[in-house]
DNA sequence: ACGCGGCCCTGGATGC
DNA sequence: TGCATCCAGGGCCGCG
């Protein structure tokens, strides 16, 4: 499910949660992608969320002894409830003192729970991820520098992760229709006012659908169960065989890395 | 370096 | 109705 917007769209979700303290935690299944630390309800006990942030797809609750990470896969969810019941998937559930109740649901457990004390920068799964798109460190020259020693798919630079994090398999093909760039193109093909473009094309993309609540095709639901509306400004994602909204022109959907790559026949070159 | 496939896992849609 | 097949917002690993 969640690239980044839905990421962000979890987080903000849960600020209701900040500051609150973490009472007593139930572990349902410890084997996600990666096992569920055995010790987790006793780390967490107790404990007080003291900030709730996200890097890359990975959803942060700095506690007062360490760092509770969620990874959401593609079927992972959050939700908040003040009457808790257990559903089918349910592989972590704490209850807060302030009466709510998180639980984390995973069907095809694509998703982590990961427990990280020390530097969270250093941690494995986090030292080499890619800048952030709403960084100062990404601009079109650094997306140019990544761009032009990469002889890959532009589609998959983006997927890749590290030139720039957030960006999943939606979002590469809405931000490329949205800088015209064709998903096949070679990265290090892409001229540095094309890099500028599609720079732009990173950030308004990503902010039209944070600001939409993310985009629901199959399973995305937020914290409170809604869907995500930016499925509606979808210009090209999952659309092959429709007409182009821009020119008319058929969407066409083709392969890439065993991933679906939608883009316009016409407007992107 | 790069392209490719497989794998983790469940469930919904589609087709015969 | 039942069964088989394909597909899905991610990401890791290994092969050639």
């Amino acid at each position: 499910m969640p690239e980044l917007p839905e990421v962000e769209t979890i987080k903000n979700g849960l600020g209701i949660c900040l500051n609150a303290t973490i009472l007593e935690s139930k572990v349902y299944n410890f084997q996600l992608r990666y096992p569920v630390p055995h010790n987790i309800s006793e780390l967490i006990h107790n404990r007080q969320i003291l900030e709730i942030t996200r890097r890359s797809k990975y959803l942060i609750l700095k506690l007062d002894n360490g760092f509770l990470l969620f990874h959401f896969g593609m079927t992972g969810r959050l939700n908040i409830t003040q009457h808790y019941r257990k559903e089918q998937h349910d592989h972590l559930v704490f209850a807060l003192d302030n009466g709510l109740i998180i639980s984390y649901n995973d069907s095809r457990k694509f998703g982590a729970i990961l427990w990280i004390d020390g530097v969270l920068e250093k941690h494995p799964l986090i030292k080499n991820l890619g800048v952030e798109p709403f960084s100062t460190a990404f601009n079109a020259e650094h997306l140019y520098n990544k761009c032009l020693i990469r002889k890959i798919p532009i589609k998959q630079l983006f997927m890749e992760g590290k030139a720039v994090v957030g960006v999943g398999n939606i979002y590469s093909s809405e931000v490329l229709f949205d800088a015209r760039i064709h998903p096949t193109r070679l990265a290090n093909t892409i001229t540095s006012k094309e890099c500028k473009q599609l720079y732009q094309s990173v950030q308004a993309i990503l902010s039209k659908a944070i600001k939409a609540g993310g985009t629901t095709i199959k399973d995305f639901r937020n914290h409170e169960g809604n869907l995500g509306y930016f499925t509606q400004q979808l210009m090209v994602y999952g659309r092959d065989g429709q007409h182009c909204l821009l020119c008319h022109s058929v969407i066409i959907k083709i392969t890439q890395n065993n991933r679906s790559s939608y883009y316009c026949s016409k407007c992107q070159v």
